[in-house]
DNA sequence: TCCTTATTTGACTGATCGTTCAATAAAAGG
DNA sequence: CCTTTTATTGAACGATCAGTCAAATAAGGA
């Protein structure tokens, strides 16, 4: 048929990531971008469409594979609240490394707000899927007695979310792997009976 | 001696600010800074320097401002932990507006990270000012058995203030006010004897 | 009133932005 | 082998970027 591209694709759109995360949509120029994806200017524009595209695609998939990730780590625990601990416990220990401390979810909230819908999407769904596995493992935890009965699970999925949010930003701010272990702690004694 | 500025250098210093809240540094373009601040471009570069000095100005401006609202709002409470409430209670009704919602700091850390180090300085600044605040007036609440007396306060402090950047990301994000409550109301649940 | 000093105005700079064009190269089916 | 189809290459596009220049304007002290 025709000529095989001779990159992969999901290599360079993980590379198009890691250049999103450290400088932002506005922040990242295509010139940028090429030059650390290895690729030619019109491969780029081949294969992605444009800037836009390929900064929507790279937010997709980087969301999926981040909360992916995150309850990933906490399968195979003992109980729901270890769940929840294990991916504390993993989510501190990622980010707490400053190159992979830039979340580009957080990122795109607060370059673009609520303005931007095609970006809101994105992170509105992943931030369902996690609040979901977050109010599951909580009202399992919640059934077995190991959190206060008398809290509102949905509330407290929120507030763990917020917190990992929060422990983003202080990780791409500089805060250190002490500093963030620090911060799960307090923010699961709010869970405690 | 020379002909004075027809612009109040504050009040349009404020416009500048709104504008990099909604946009970013890297977002925002100085033709829509001379657009929003009502004055000339070379108005804008004889009062301002540069953008980028501009935008180390107006980081400089919101941060001082916001800290200083945040501890103001707990100013006159019957005792530390009630001031510590009546933050949140503002801090709360100040970002459920949309328009009020999006953080300079916290933007200014997402898209800069620890790279620009006059960026870094601003924000560190600022965040000590603030956690100093809650170390006293946690400390003060632990000396009168308000909160649990097992505390760590540094580690304390250091978690509310993250909770807070959290949910500036999830008030931009489009927080209702009612989120934003549940999830403080939590915060302070970690802390409880 | 005139001179000094600073601000304003509006046109303008070179550089960089995102994107596209035309030409060349390479794989696979006929 | 030739045709079809897509990928690559490198130059080029107009638009917009941050920042500047020179002329006009305005205030206050001499």
């Amino acid at each position: 048929m025709a000529r095989p591209r001779n990159f992969d694709r999901d290599q360079v759109l993980d590379t198009a990531i890691h250049v999103f995360r450290e400088h932002g949509f506005e922040g990242t120029s295509t010139e940028e971008l090429v030059a650390a994806m290895g690729i030619g200017r019109q491969s780029l524009y081949g294969a992605f469409g444009d800037k836009r595209s390929l900064y929507l695609e790279a937010l997709r998939r980087y969301s999926a594979h981040s909360v992916a990730d995150l309850i990933g780590a906490g399968r195979g625990s003992g109980s729901p609240l270890q769940a929840i601990e294990a991916m504390l416990r993993y989510f501190t220990e990622h980010h707490a490394r400053a190159e992979t401390a830039a979340c580009l979810g957080v990122g795109a909230i607060c370059e673009f707000g609520t303005a931007d819908a095609q970006v809101r999407q994105i992170t509105h769904e992943s931030g369902l899927v996690l609040g979901r596995f977050l109010e599951r493992t909580l009202g399992e935890a919640q059934a077995l007695g190991e959190i206060d009965a008398a809290l509102d699970i949905k509330a407290s999925a929120r507030f763990i979310a917020t917190t990992l949010m929060g422990m983003k930003v202080a990780a791409r701010g500089g805060a250190s792997a002490g500093e963030l272990r620090g911060i799960a702690e307090l923010a699961l004694r709010s869970l405690a009976r």
